[in-house]
DNA sequence: TGGATAATTATTCGAGTGTATAACAGTAGG
DNA sequence: CCTACTGTTATACACTCGAATAATTATCCA
């Protein structure tokens, strides 16, 4: 019997993939299909490679835990910095980004959820949850902030903390429930509902949040305003 | 070798004990530590009777995961009927009973969560899941309506529906991060916290939830006025 | 170019898994 | 009291699991 030809990729690429192959059978299967058998078949190399990488199954999965929340936080956040608008456009660029896709998707509800699950008994889990956690926090707070402070609203930090809390509870009920799409509404009109819920949240005038323009419409707007 | 002495239980009740032997295997050890083994031994009995009693492994977990969301949206519905008052006070005291134990718990949102992580692969976990939120929607729909109503607000089935779907966002993010306690905050603030955001949520007027007297209050505030 | 070193494979092993089945023990009806 | 029935236990089986170890191969540096 002939040996596999192999591939040898860089430290950091062999754990990426195994890391991705551990979340891709997570959300296929759940942690109880995630063996080292089909998480190593998925990524295309044989069982051996996980002791070698990781020490352990259960050092894997913890770290391909972290590697998601990491992959998540930075995804929605770097969605509203890419716009150099004013702060209303941010937060609002920052809360349509969580309701659509790639932000929005089943499979990170299921990796997320099933993730939760296990917070509560292993306390690394909780470790790295809690770190993910207090980062959207923080991140919320910091585009609340200005946009409290534009519109002559209390905006000190315990008052940002209180709105970020209750923003975050929304965003991640929404975001979770959305997600698993179970067919009682349809996802479309998510962004504008979050978008409108937020503006009362914080009890910004209406249409301070819906009627910030996109950075594309901004766009939009001023070469259309050349030919006319 | 003698053998065990043992208990013959009705159909419902051995029923019910495997059912809730298996959720505190799951919400100890996760799915994948919940085994048949582990969770006859919490009930006490061999692990023939699971094959008696549900015919397969899968088919206790799916019962055990529809006999918990049963009970989790009994226990909030319920809380809110207990109370004759104004439509007010019944929302406050839906939402309070969501922010607060026994509905509050690590214990159930571990396993709502490690529930919620299957249903994208098991069709079956699916429905149970679909069904739960409708009726949660559903009671939230009931609950909105007669107070918007009473504040002249917009209370067509179509606004109901889009802040039922806001609100249970809202609760389902802050009674899921709010009962893993990550120490960030504490629980002490989200009854009020849940209240006051519910109320701008729904745009009434500040004072109309968070001021509604629940029945404790009321009674006490009625003995009370005697002996001043 | 060749040898050292690290990456990868192949195989083995004991423990634990869900399921199946036979033996046993209470219970109810005649 | 006997018999049929079924809840329950006990045991066996085939399979999969994670971990460990040895053999093999790619890469890099001298």
């Amino acid at each position: 019997m002939s040996r596999k030809a192999f591939q040898r990729l860089t430290l950091d690429d062999r754990r990426r993939s195994l890391m991705e192959a551990t979340l891709t059978c997570v959300a296929r299967d759940g942690l109880q299909g995630a063996t080292v058998r089909r998480i190593t078949e998925e990524a295309g190399v044989t069982l051996g490679l996980v002791r070698h990488y990781f020490g352990s199954k259960d050092e894997l999965i913890r770290s391909a835990y972290a590697y998601l929340i990491g992959q998540l936080t930075s995804q929605a956040s770097e969605s509203s910095k890419q716009s150099e608008g004013a702060p209303e456009v941010q937060l609002a660029l920052f809360l349509r980004a969580n309701m659509t896709r790639p932000n929005l998707s089943e499979r990170n509800v299921s990796l997320w959820a099933t993730f939760i699950g296990r917070v509560r008994s292993d306390s690394t889990f909780a470790e790295i949850h809690r770190e993910g956690y207090r980062e959207f926090l923080t991140v919320l707070e910091t585009l609340i902030e200005p946009v409290l402070a534009a519109h002559g609203l209390p905006h000190g930090a315990a008052a940002c903390k209180r709105h970020a809390i209750a923003l975050n509870g929304l965003i991640d009920g929404l975001w979770m429930e959305g997600s698993l799409n179970s067919g009682l509404y349809s996802q479309a009109m998510l962004p504008d509902l979050v978008i409108e819920a937020s503006e009362r949240l914080l009890a910004l005038p209406p249409g301070v949040l819906s009627q910030a323009p996109t950075p594309l419409e901004e766009q939009r707007l001023t070469s259309c305003a050349m030919p006319e």
